[in-house]
DNA sequence: CCTGACTTTGAATCACCAGTCAACTCGAAC
DNA sequence: GTTCGAGTTGACTGGTGATTCAAAGTCAGG
């Protein structure tokens, strides 16, 4: 059945892309090989560009994917949760590097400079970074706006901006906890971004809580 | 005379030092050549490497050399100015990407994203940046101190921990400015930091100068 | 069983680039 | 003016890795 094949098909092309991903969390953009991949993948190197164009497309793909895969486990998680003030909580534990390890999943962050390094060069990596960027920031303002509506955070600032200045504030920090973690370790993150969070929103914590 | 030879030599270094650094800022880390650095000094690729002993030492020396530069002209900066209020807007504009063109400065910050890419797996990298990223929350705090010292300020969290809070989202704000010109300008970043930063200091902006 | 399209292989090609090296330049010291 | 050695050159080497390709394998449908 052409249908076998096409999923087939679908499935060798979500794998690749998958240990592709995993290739570069480990080793990095610059050190990734095609046939690293094709190692991960049990499969010889050619087979590689026979499912994509070229190494740079896959690349690009890769990150994009991986970067999605982050994403709908977030929002999966937040549609879960009714309460503005704890999903901005979980929000934010999704977000700090390495807080989580029970997940065992890629490192998103190590993934988010490379998509960086490389949006700097390539428009097809500037472009997905910027769609992402703007669903990542969304999510943020998204919360607010509902905790607003809730009447559990006051009016106040455009949602849109707290989106960007919070999300600005964790992308910061999640880098310093990357590559540093003893300075700054996740635990303090999570404190200090759901503090800096509460003061930009402008709600208080509950003294028990902190 | 040795000294004329040995003032020379050190020239040569640095020139290849800065001809590399603008060379990473043009074409990103990973496209950067030997031979196109030596092109950009007039000389003969064979003398890069008989300045320095590879390619990757010279990559660490010239990302780390380019960040002294722009720390050296802040603190020179800085320096002349009295007032904390005056000296923490001024840090902010000199780190907003691209908000002073007179300079035609390098871009400092894809300088910057590349040597956390490098960080991630190269311990030279890590160490390096470490330092630099230590040096540049210090004078954060270190405004913050005089301008308490100076009554400008109120007191209230600690000055290192709020250096590390505003450093995070300078970098993070302008992580955003450097990718996406359009949906954030770096006037807006300058606005929004200070507003930010004044908030988490605890002092008021006068209407009149917003 | 055959056929033909899709999948997979791995060897061959091709370009590129870090690093080496033998030779050359040239100013300083004597 | 001769020697010395740092500075400089650029051709060469060696290795690497993306991409190509012809051949082989697989499998669904007839």
């Amino acid at each position: 059945m052409a249908r076998t094949r096409q999923k087939q098909s679908k499935d060798r092309h979500q794998e690749i892309l998958e240990a592709a991903a995993r290739v570069i969390t480990d080793r990095g953009l610059a050190e990734t090989r095609i046939s690293d991949i094709a190692e991960r993948c049990g499969v010889s190197p050619g087979l590689i560009l026979y499912y994509f164009e070229s190494k740079d497309r896959l690349l690009v793909e890769a990150l994009t994917y991986a970067n999605d895969q982050f994403y709908l486990r977030l929002s999966r998680e937040l549609r879960r949760i009714s309460s503005a003030r704890e999903q901005l909580d979980r929000l934010i534990e999704l977000s700090v590097p390495g807080l989580l390890p029970e997940y065992e999943r890629l490192d998103e962050w190590a993934l988010w400079i490379e998509i960086w390094v490389r949006a700097l060069r390539d428009p097809a990596m500037a472009k997905e970074r910027e769609a992402l960027d703007r669903r990542w920031r969304q999510s943020i303002a998204d919360i607010i706006r509902e905790g607003r509506q809730a009447g559990e955070f006051p009016q106040g600032v455009d949602a849109d901006d707290l989106g960007q200045q919070i999300g600005a504030m964790i992308d910061g920090m999640a880098i310093q906890v990357m590559m540093n973690d003893t300075a700054f370790s996740p635990q303090r993150m999570r404190e200090v971004c759901r503090d800096v969070a509460a003061k930009l929103i402008g709600f208080s914590l509950e003294p028990a809580s902190a």
